[in-house]
DNA sequence: TATAAGATTTACT
DNA sequence: GTAAATCTTATAT
């Protein structure tokens, strides 16, 4: 399992590069299910023109974000979706790391099931659906990522430095030149190992 | 209290 | 390609 001081990296770009290839788990009503990190965004604080806490704003949802890195941030998008984050860096920096596709590794039947889907390349991504697939709700909305029921560990795939691509993100059109900054990293790569 | 819009997905034309 | 689903949050009356 990732370490809590992991999470404190003040550089959330980096570590939204760096947990490219990491597994998030979980164990929801007792069944464990697990897949590879694949896709993520970086949300910068209060800098960033895309991140609900743009200006230093505080507010009941965004307030799990000014938590100190380590903890989940998972919000409901749409009426419908929900969005599942990693809250980095120290207290009151509201940095965090969107998690927008896994592949699969463990409870797969689990994942079928809760989906109503048979498994397929495109099968857990965008965020909705990854966060549908491990079964996150938003009862897990600011919990620990050290703990026994959500975390993320180091299955050591063999991701190399040019498997990993860069973009900008995704759905934030309305933040003018901050939805440029190429704050998206993904990789094509299947055959983890 | 009311209204508008959103870090999306899915189905339909 | 376009639109509907669906509900919380933020901002305004």
């Amino acid at each position: 399992m990732l370490k809590a001081s992991y999470y404190l990296n003040p550089d959330v770009v980096f570590l939204a590069k760096d947990l490219i290839g990491k597994t998030l788990c979980t164990r929801i009503n007792n069944k464990l299910t697990c897949g590879i990190i694949t896709e993520t965004e970086a949300y910068a604080g209060v800098v960033d023109k895309a991140s609900h806490a743009y200006g230093g704003r505080r507010t009941h949802r965004t307030e799990t974000m000014y938590n100190k890195g380590g903890v989940s941030y998972v919000y409901l998008c749409y009426g419908i979706h929900r969005l599942f984050n990693i809250v980095t860096n120290i207290k009151d920096e509201p940095h965090a790391v969107l998690v927008r596709a896994i592949y699969p590794t463990k409870g797969i039947k689990e994942i079928e099931k809760r989906r109503g889907l048979k498994f397929s390349p495109n099968f857990c991504v965008g965020p909705g659906k990854v966060s549908q697939a491990l079964g996150i709700d938003l009862l897990h909305n600011n919990i620990s990522l050290t703990g026994n029921e959500l975390w993320l560990q180091d299955d050591k795939v063999n991701i190399k430095e040019s498997d990993i691509l860069v973009g900008p993100r995704i759905g934030i059109d309305y933040a003018g030149e901050d939805a440029k900054l190429p704050y998206r990293f993904w990789t094509e790569k299947r055959d983890f190992k």
